[in-house]
DNA sequence: CGCAAAATTGAACCCAATCAATGTTCGTGG
DNA sequence: CCACGAACATTGATTGGGTTCAATTTTGCG
């Protein structure tokens, strides 16, 4: 593993006040391995053998039932994924696949939990990261549950607006099949909410989306912190 | 407090392994007070004053936007509640309200988070705690986005069934509104699920349901470890 | 009993999925 | 550089699960 890619997990919240023996324990048996696109990396069900630290490139978890198969959650640099079936050493609850070319941190799930019982500032470390995640489900369950299928989307249009610098017009990362399905809905379906939306300050092209009216598409969609974070 | 009350919390898992010093500490503090059904203990968009625990009685979770609400799972005793919100002193994301009569006890936030960070072996129960709750909501939220609602009628009755001891018939703990809405439903669709369901090898009384054919109705729920635990 | 709340049943409606057909994009090879 | 094909995207029609509204029946309790 490079050094450099060794100080970006160094700095991440998790392994950042970790004692450097246990650190260095931690990462001599880790795998750094890169990944192309729609490989899955993690199946349900499974025991846990790694912790997995998306480097770079982004990682869905999904999960699947009799033929169904649902969006959990979208993983971006530099976050761990599954840490909570690692720490109870308990089979996974999801299946994780990369969604772009990605590179991989894996760390021996057993050390995790060997560090984990000795390293104090890494336990409290691990609440943080599993309390942020675990509010990041509810978060999700509330946007599922509470809202119709072009709220999200309006929603999405705010937040990726946001990240992008509130610049007024957002540019799509993936394809829209890919998008509907993190949304939470078919590629028809997105097409259609995205034309209703055009009633409510948006102008949507085949690569972008450009915020006619902010306050409309906001009035519309009702952003809270309490869902968007 | 009582001294079988305390005796009680201190054999929780998460203060099992806590240093006795602390351990008063934390219960010096503390409130134990009993509420009646319907009262609402937390209120989402708050920042958490208490650890809440459920000793006696049942408390449901849920959250509301907008005009609609939605129910995130129903605690019983001896559990711990929305400790996410208290270990990250941010605000709750979900409120909480007894469903029936219930003793709740209080610990003070801001000394949970100081022998948090002194008493390793809290940390790590923290985490434990955590992390199973985590998994919680994701089994929510697979159950929720991946069944028909009669589908999670059919596992309820079936796990129901599995907590009264496989005896073949279920009781009602509560009115079937509750129930319609802690699985996700109106009363209206939980009348005619049952209804549904009689034809896979239920039948259903005004209190009680009787299995008459359980590997039909195993056949019907599809149940699953990774979903319903 | 008799009443109020809860439960059931029926009808209409809504959101979103599915199926089917058409239109667009874009990469590739002639 | 253009033509072509395949995957992606849009549009329309249909279906289905679930909610809502309204009316009726059952339940439980004073």
């Amino acid at each position: 593993m490079r050094a450099s890619e060794l100080t970006l997990v160094r700095n991440l919240p998790l392994f950042h006040e970790v004692a450097d023996p246990h650190f260095e324990y931690l990462t001599a048996a880790a795998l750094l391995q890169r990944f192309p696109p729609h490989v899955v990396l993690i199946d349900e069900g499974a025991l846990p053998d790694f912790l997995h630290i998306v480097v770079e490139g982004s990682v869905e978890l999904f999960a699947a039932h009799d033929g169904r198969e649902t969006t959990i959650d979208i993983i971006r640099p530099v976050t761990t994924f599954i840490l909570a079936a690692v720490i109870r050493d308990e089979v996974y609850l999801k299946s994780a696949r990369t969604l772009t070319e990605a590179l991989i941190l894996m760390l021996p799930a057993e050390k995790v939990r060997e560090v984990f019982s000795k390293d104090a500032a890494f336990a409290r470390a691990v609440v943080n990261e599993l309390a942020l995640r675990y509010r990041g489900v509810v978060r999700a369950l509330k946007n599922e549950k509470l809202r119709s299928s072009a709220e999200r989307l309006a929603n999405w249009i705010l937040k990726s607006d946001e990240q992008q610098g509130r610049a007024g017009h957002v540019t799509f990362a993936c394809d829209k099949r890919t998008l509907a399905s993190q949304l939470g809905m078919t590629p028809e379906n997105l097409s259609r909410n995205l034309s209703l939306l055009s009633k409510h300050g948006i102008k949507s092209g085949s690569r972008e989306i450009v915020i006619e009216n902010r306050s409309a598409l906001s009035a519309f969609a009702q952003p809270t912190s309490l869902i968007d974070g």
